[in-house]
DNA sequence: TCCCCGTGTGAACTATTGCTCATCAATTGG
DNA sequence: CCAATTGATGAGCAATAGTTCACACGGGGA
């Protein structure tokens, strides 16, 4: 086709775009206008598209977001992933990412048909139970996927299956044991019994799993709430371990390790790949380097978190 | 409502905006990821256009023409307008509005019932006669506003009626007279003679006007090509002369002209104000005021001139 | 010259979107 | 505390947009 006729018709594609988005002519108007068939006009405002003769522009913080959850699903193949507005009052603020937590869990428990929901650790984790809408749905079933006593033996105050439970009527499964044993042998004596199989049984069948993400530094979680011991945590780091889920400490690469804490841990271990959808909570730059493993090792396949997390792991 | 929902809400807007024109999902993929009906996910997308969250931008020349089209056609109440991308090799070039006339008359032509096109004066109106795609209607019909024989009484190459006839099979009525009368007597007498009468009557009738804008200035068309001396155009400037449609002249509020050349005028004159679709097709620096002038006095109820004649005139 | 290929076209059909209306929940004023 | 008002909601329908298909046109190449 002639130069000419082809210029033409991209000058036709751009009236035609200007008048159906920014003019807000049906494309009925705009055929009639350029004396042409609608078919003809419905092909030139596509072809205005397709030719990018014409851009969006969303004057708005979310489209940021928008385009970072995008940018991560794409590159981690990631089933679900949601960025929120960082907050710059309070840019370690988990209120935005628990709002989005609780948001997903309240549409998973709004399922008729039953569902079972597990939950690991972290703020967010627990922050969005709170904030869970109240709905009766006796058949659901909530599992821990952590051992809710501590090292003291008393209970630990992240009962989020308990709270989840009590806002839905669900049957709730805790993990009635500590998060370290003291020896890998104990360990593995204690998950074989019968209360902790059943656990580890619905676990395994849980339709949406929803974890914090911990990175281990001096600053780490497990060990700012007792459940490890500095020198624990010291011989893990050692170990290579740059962030946990459900206490399983892993790699820069995603890989879970084979030693230390890992082997006397009753957590319930991510399946890897993440088959399950599993849905990684975490923000704040310290976290950047462990929830970027985890994505990379395929510990998690959602990530929920804010713009600033985002964007720091896109940029790694 | 709080402020807070009030956000909420245009967040979501602003999401399902982008979901819907940046990553081009359906309303109803939209109304799945937000957990809403799909009746709400239209609504958030409207409510994100009416926010003027989103905005669009075409990045075509195309673009600036249509703009200053639909400028001028609110601002004149023209029921028709169009504005071609200045040539910047040849800033005077009537071949962009020449085919933008000759689409118009394409697509009035085209029409199985019978209709009226009225012709005027002017290079651009000649030039889109040229461009005609031939058709054979011979039930339409041509007319003439301006007499064919000029001041010498050789017929003019202005021959546009015929032209168009031609290329249409069209009955066509040339207005058999000369351009100017000698005195308004004459004038008067022969307007009412039968063959003219009818032409008259015909170009009452007519369904689409075509007629070029001149200026009013040392270099007027209808001085140019010896229609009027150059006496006659000095004292029609002198009496506030500043452009004329077939012949007309008028002044810069488009007020029609009660003395000099407009007395003894045989050509039919413009309609005040506009009833008929009159089309004006000009472009040029020396006819902005003409134009303008024209626009103001309600001659024509429709334009078809360049970018840059479009931007000088709303400038004014 | 005739044929073939690529391209564009409109008709007809399907999918998507926009709108109206009845309903319902929340808030406010009496 | 209740009625009135406001504003959001979803169902259902009408309007609009998108797609598919068969066909026509026009420009090379045999």
């Amino acid at each position: 086709m002639a130069a000419e006729n082809e210029k033409s018709r991209l000058d036709d594609a751009a009236r035609a775009g200007w008048l159906y988005f920014i003019a807000g002519h049906t494309q009925d108007e705009i055929a009639r206008m350029l004396q042409v068939s609608r078919a003809s006009a419905q092909r030139l405002v596509s072809l205005c598209l397709a030719e990018r003769l014409i851009t969006f522009r969303l004057e708005h913080p979310i489209a940021a977001c928008m385009e970072l959850a995008a940018r991560l699903k794409e590159r981690f193949e990631l089933s679900h992933c949601e960025v929120v507005p960082a907050d710059p009052a309070a840019p370690q603020a988990t209120a935005g990412i628990a709002e989005r937590c609780a948001n997903l869990l309240d549409a998973t428990l709004r399922s008729e048909t039953p569902v079972i929901v597990a939950l690991g650790t972290g703020r967010a984790v627990r922050a969005a139970v709170e904030r869970v809408t109240p709905i009766d749905r006796p058949n659901h079933q909530i599992v821990s996927l952590v051992g809710n006593i501590s090292a003291d033996g008393s209970a630990s105050f992240y009962d989020t299956v308990g709270r989840l439970a009590d806002r839905t009527g669900a049957r709730h499964y805790p993990m009635p044991l500590p998060f370290l044993m003291s020896s890998e042998d104990e360990r593995n004596k204690m998950v074989r019994i019968e209360p902790i199989a059943k656990v580890k049984a619905v676990a395994a069948k849980a339709d949406l799993r929803l974890v914090g993400i911990g990175q281990m530094d001096q600053k780490a979680q497990v060990h700012v709430d007792g459940f490890v011991t500095r020198d624990e945590l010291f011989e893990m780091m050692r170990q290579g371990a740059i962030g946990e889920i459900t206490g399983w400490a892993y790699d820069s690469k995603g890989r879970l390790l084979k030693a230390g804490t890992n082997k006397r841990l009753t957590s319930i271990p991510p399946e890897v790949p993440a088959k399950t959808t599993t849905i990684g909570a975490a923000v704040g730059a310290a976290k950047v380097p462990a929830i970027a493993a985890a994505l990379n090792g395929r510990l998690i396949n959602g990530l929920i978190t804010d713009e600033a997390t985002a964007r720091a792991i896109l940029e790694r």
